[in-house]
DNA sequence: CTTCTGGCTATGGTCTCCACTAGTCAGAGT
DNA sequence: ACTCTGACTAGTGGAGACCATAGCCAGAAG
């Protein structure tokens, strides 16, 4: 039952803190918010669509054109994503247009930003042609970006000085005797 | 055909620098690291099973009930990681069991911490219930973790600081004279 | 009014993801 | 040798992701 003895493994892994280090008992579905970010953003559509809003593009052609997906699959994830809150849209008019919606990041979807800078400096690692591709950087000094693991008192946190543990210990332990799983 | 007004539009996305503002030239599919990351751990399984890594399993058995995925995706997950080199397997024998394979994170794999850091802070944001839920934290002060994206000089760099262009433009634009030419 | 264009939408088909239910297979225990 | 358990693997089927083609519809141009 207990897994203290896992304390000493290789810190190549999250620390586990408290009632967590009985894993199995929290297999419930909705807990690691990792899974609710996925049925958000979880697909390749949906991520490269944001990329293209982060990178400028508004209009559903230039979306299209420029993720290079079907217009039927933009119009899809667009849909989703203003029904998720992720992106906004804007009716506005060209001179001699029509009226037409652009696509703007809401706050929320803003806020994938280190999402999309930690995907890059991964995809970075893999690369092979280190002479193409695109490149996030300061504005100010140009220097490149990457994402930085910190915590709420200002230490930088590499893996091995992490953990994970269970936010409400005793909420949850409650729960766990009950019969019922909500959600 | 020329953005350059965009510079003057609202900071809410990244600042186009040199000839990635003439963003249609540059559709060509593999540039972005982002779609490089995205083919090896674009789908839920993966993120999961890369998940349930950094929570510490490592036996298969344990990342089939706790990711809740079927023995059958896991096992196929896991042939991809291995092939990916996102894990490793480490035959390892316990007590009265024959032989079997533990997977660990390998060097590559474990650069996916800010990826995972970054969803779980995003899927925080969109939460209903904050009592439930896993937590990541410093290990030493328990302050919870959180992404923050800085640039190669040590600053901070909040959205509207950032700025996207192309690596080595000259590479590129010449790659783009040439007949190759897409569209 | 008619035509034309741009911004979607609808239909159909393929492919991948995933769950579910077996089945295989190595080797420890007896 | 025989059984049993755990670690996979194979087959089936449904749901969703994606592409391609074609259609619809608002409004500007003529």
């Amino acid at each position: 039952m207990n897994h203290d003895e896992g304390q000493a493994e290789s810190a190549d892994v999250l620390e586990r803190l408290g009632a967590f280090s009985e894993r199995d008992e929290w297999t419930a579905k909705g807990w690691c918010r990792i899974e609710r970010s996925l049925d958000l953003i979880g697909t390749r559509s949906a991520m490269l669509v944001v990329r293209e809003l982060f990178y400028g593009g508004t209009k559903f052609d230039e979306l299209a054109r420029r993720t290079g997906l079907s217009e039927a699959v933009v119009a899809g994830r667009l849909k989703q994503l203003y029904a998720d809150g992720i992106v906004d849209r804007r009716p506005y008019q060209e001179a001699g247009k029509r009226t037409r919606d652009e696509y703007v990041l809401t706050e929320r979807g803003r806020g994938l930003f280190p999402i999309i800078v930690a995907l890059v400096q991964w995809g970075e690692l893999l690369g092979d042609d280190h002479r193409t591709g695109v490149e996030l950087v300061h504005r100010d000094c140009e220097a490149p970006l990457s994402a930085h693991i910190m915590c709420a008192n200002g230490h930088e946190v590499p893996l091995d000085q992490a953990a994970v543990r269970l936010k409400d210990e005793a909420y949850v332990t409650a729960m766990r005797t009950r019969p019922h799983g909500s959600r």
